[in-house]
DNA sequence: TAGGCCATCTGGTCCT
DNA sequence: AGGACCAGATGGCCTA
């Protein structure tokens, strides 16, 4: 099988990016045929052991039809089971164009994918425009992005808070602590973090220990890129009028679905589905969940929350701003991908 | 140049 | 039969 030019290259994210690319995504019958997408090697790579598929067979007997007939015909294996159908020519186009086809659903797949972590980065923390957080660093980053906040809403710990910075960039790389630490620069003295190595946070977590000062913004962080951010601002709270929630439906963005423009989702509206482990409540609606640090954050449903746009909450901070937000209530499986009022936050991190 | 990250192709599996 | 999902493999791009 010869394995075909590859001609993807740096083009092909503004390809991406671009929604008119997902509209052709299905009527281009696929990269296999557009000079963008050529693809890059036959069934065979890697050693991978081609299977007898149809599907699979098909682009192996575009080159030796006659497999199973050794030069002799001594070879032919015995093939049990029912007998192979002939490989005509007009399955072959069959098979090749559903292969196609399977291949622009799977590109549109990952597009949705990432256009699901796009929408997840812009509301993180630090999102930016140029300085774009890997996928699997945006999904550490979320991760303690909620965690933090769960800790916010537990103990009432302030957001500007210097637990808050380490809980946030906790076991992310050090490339993406300092773009982290490069937006939160709580007030007028930048945050001290300390980032170790691995000890003090669980299996597969870096550790961030107060005690042990490095100073953000590193030496090569050039602060306007990452822009600033009060830890207030954060919680996209300053000024923020929080709209009702009226449509709960996360905006997903599934193939074919344009990016996320939706409605905004209330902030800290946690749903009772997040839980990293989950302990029974004397409250039914309460969900428990063990940090990593071996704390239990304790969820309130929404409604323990749900007063309105200035009024307290119960175990939080009296007026605020974390907690001044109007009615919100959130159905269970409420996504994150829809979750805070991302032109709030980005509006606060001068993004660029 | 090595390593990280990414997009893509591909075949297998499961489900409708 | 066909679609969704997944994981493996590969090569391109970028950066230290």
């Amino acid at each position: 099988m010869m394995t075909k030019p590859f001609g993807k290259s740096g083009d092909m994210n503004d390809l991406v990016s671009s929604l008119g690319w997902l509209e052709e995504d299905g009527s281009s019958q696929d990269g296999d045929e557009s000079p963008e997408m050529r693809g890059r090697h036959g069934p065979n790579v890697g050693g991978r052991v081609h299977s007898c598929t149809e599907l699979g067979s098909e682009d192996m007997d575009e080159e030796d039809d006659d497999e199973e007939v050794g030069p002799n015909g001594e070879n032919a294996p015995k093939r049990r089971g029912p007998k192979k159908k002939k490989m005509t020519t007009a399955r072959k186009e069959r098979f090749r164009a559903r292969r196609i086809k399977a291949n622009a659903r799977e590109r549109s797949r990952m597009h949705g994918l990432n256009d699901a972590l796009d929408n997840l980065r812009r509301v993180m923390p630090c999102y930016s425009k140029t300085q774009k957080l890997s996928k699997i660093e945006t999904l550490r980053l979320a991760r303690n992005y909620i965690w933090a906040l769960s800790e916010v809403l537990e103990s009432g710990q302030s957001p500007e808070s210097l637990g808050f910075v380490e809980m946030l960039c906790k076991g992310l790389s050090q490339p993406t602590s300092n773009l982290v630490a490069g937006c939160l620069q709580l007030g007028p003295t930048p945050v001290i973090l300390n980032k170790l190595e691995d000890k003090s946070g669980g299996p597969g977590m870096g550790g961030v220990v107060a005690g042990h000062p490095l100073s953000y913004p590193s030496p090569g962080l050039p602060s306007p890129p990452y822009g600033s951010l009060e830890a207030s601002h954060l919680l996209h709270m300053k000024g923020y009028k929080a709209p009702v929630y009226e449509n709960p439906s996360p905006n997903e963005c599934s193939s074919g679905t344009p990016p996320y423009d939706g409605p905004l989702t209330p902030p800290l509206s946690i749903s009772s589905n997040f839980a990293l482990k989950q302990e029974p409540s004397p409250h039914e609606s309460e969900r428990n969940f063990t940090s990593h640090s071996g704390q239990h954050a304790h969820f309130l449903p929404s409604h323990h929350y749900t007063n309105s746009t200035t009024g307290s909450l119960p175990g939080g901070p009296q007026g605020h701003p974390i907690f001044q937000t109007s009615r919100y209530e959130l159905p269970l499986d409420v996504t994150f991908d829809s979750f805070p009022p991302s032109h709030l936050v980005t509006s606060q991190m001068g993004t660029i």
